[in-house]
DNA sequence: CATATTTCGTTTGTGTACAAATAGACTGTG
DNA sequence: CACAGTCTATTTGTACACAAACGAAATATG
């Protein structure tokens, strides 16, 4: 009777949440222009458990095995992380930060908590706190 | 004095929308193997429209020009939207969905729906509508 | 009306993201 | 021990996503 149907593409979930995703990532790349988000959260991983396999890592940051080599390529193609393949189990690729990577992360670690305060400025606190625990509730 | 930091990647926000928007792409694919849920907004933006050019169909889709226009060639390809130059304006690119194009939207805007429903199962109805409220804030 | 600016589309290059196939290494079970 | 199944990493192909630069067309402004 009115609009074709009642499906408003606006409205749906994935499109939100794809916009929102946009915005954060254009603040991301505004505060840390020397790392993507990806990047960054591998970098993070890293420095946090000292070191990981490719596979482990993969698992932690939620990113596909063909896509965590290509960003592990890419940080290792700068120095920021080594790899070296374990003798206990000649499958596995061990990666480790490097010095300058710990360095850059350090450089870095309140710029992304300023990031995720930037992208959830609309909000007051409990909002916040609201949305990212609804968010984790869909994963 | 206890974690390294304070950070913890797993509770930033965009850790948590870039995992949602995973299983949420996940889901689209599985109900809807014919079109990528960019591919679908494209389309149905066409068909609620009827016509509009490139750059418009971007920004009410929210794509960059580059992205629109690898959207656009491969509906373009696979006959689901014509395009033609428009003679008052030569530098717009008109778009309309073809017959095929809108028989297919038709075909999957009800799954398109419950795309968003099974996204969102895990919250109930109120939850449901606090999170999209919060998301559209965040843009 | 002439030109400075803006708009539209295209192209190139980089970086996720995932499916599917492959090869090599390990593990479990018979 | 053999070998079927599993795990790890790689490769290939497709599809967003954005920055930057370009040319052609339209508009604004003087």
């Amino acid at each position: 009777m009115e609009s074709p149907d009642n499906y408003v593409l606006e409205r749906q979930v994935g499109f939100v949440m794809r916009r929102a995703v946009q915005r954060h990532i254009a603040i991301f790349s505004a505060l840390i222009p020397e790392l993507t988000p990806t990047q960054f959260a591998a970098l993070a991983k890293l420095c946090e458990l000292g070191q990981a396999s490719q596979n482990e890592l993969g698992r932690l940051t939620s990113m596909d095995v063909a896509t965590v080599k290509g960003v592990v390529d890419r940080l290792r193609a700068r120095e920021l992380i080594a790899s070296s393949p374990l003798a206990s189990d000649k499958r596995r690729l061990m990666l480790s930060p490097t010095r300058k990577g710990r360095a850059l992360y350090r450089k870095y670690v309140a710029q992304a908590a300023e990031v995720s305060r930037q992208t959830l400025a609309p909000l007051d606190d409990a909002e916040q706190r609201q949305l990212v625990q609804l968010l984790e509730r869909l994963i």
